[in-house]
DNA sequence: CGGTTTTACGGAGCTCGTAACCATT
DNA sequence: AATGGTTACGAGCTCCGTAAAACCG
């Protein structure tokens, strides 16, 4: 477990979670909102409820520690927290699915492999 | 777990699943593996058990589809899958690493603390 | 044997969908 | 009312740790 021994400051939030316990999940339903502007729209791309969807942003801003969409009448807006982590995610994801065709031996890049 | 009835023929994957099913608990799991060279050995560096590790470890071969470590005596070793597996994890894990990094540096909208 | 990985079981926790609720136009 | 997001609840699944078994030199 990791207890910091930083004695003074003691506030954080009521949990104590940091980006790094984002799920992939989570990631592919960001980019899906801030790709489709509405959590309707993505919900409906993703085979998920609008629900889900609220959820899933929900923790995702939870593990940021700040607001990544700004909800308006019509739909939602990334912020500027919102844009860094949706740079990354696509990052990420396309990491993610490079690696899933790489090992399935489709064309992907550089240096696929074959399994024999 | 979905195991069938052993009939006669030799079927792969029951289950379908692809690599972009992983979780990144499995990325994590199976580059302490690949690091530390044994299960016990990236057990306990991540505070798992022996058993957690060699589900997370079985769990991403299933999604990969292929062996991705070759088990030997005094540990495991990286098969050429598990090489590329391993190589995606790092740029996976690092992104998320730096993402945590670049928000914690942020002037969040909401929430932002500063410690001490 | 000694060291390692794997499997069976039970419980804790997470995430979903349904459905009801909130807020703004 | 309509549209879009949020919250409460119950069901199902996943995951862990414990403990016992299976491998392999």
């Amino acid at each position: 477990m990791h207890e910091s021994n930083e004695s003074s400051a003691r506030l954080v939030c009521v949990n104590v979670m940091d980006f790094t316990d984002v799920s992939l999940t989570a990631l592919r339903v960001f980019r899906a909102v801030a790709e489709q502007g509405t959590s309707t729209a993505a919900a409906a791309s993703l085979g998920y409820t609008q629900s889900a969807v609220s959820r899933q942003t929900a923790a995702i801003e939870r593990v940021a520690g700040a607001e990544l969409l700004e909800r308006r009448r019509d739909g939602v807006r990334l912020t500027a927290a919102g844009r860094v982590v949706m740079r990354r995610a696509a990052v990420v994801l396309d990491e993610i699915d490079a690696t899933a065709r790489e090992l399935s031996g489709l064309p992907g890049e550089a240096g696929t492999v074959r399994l024999g």
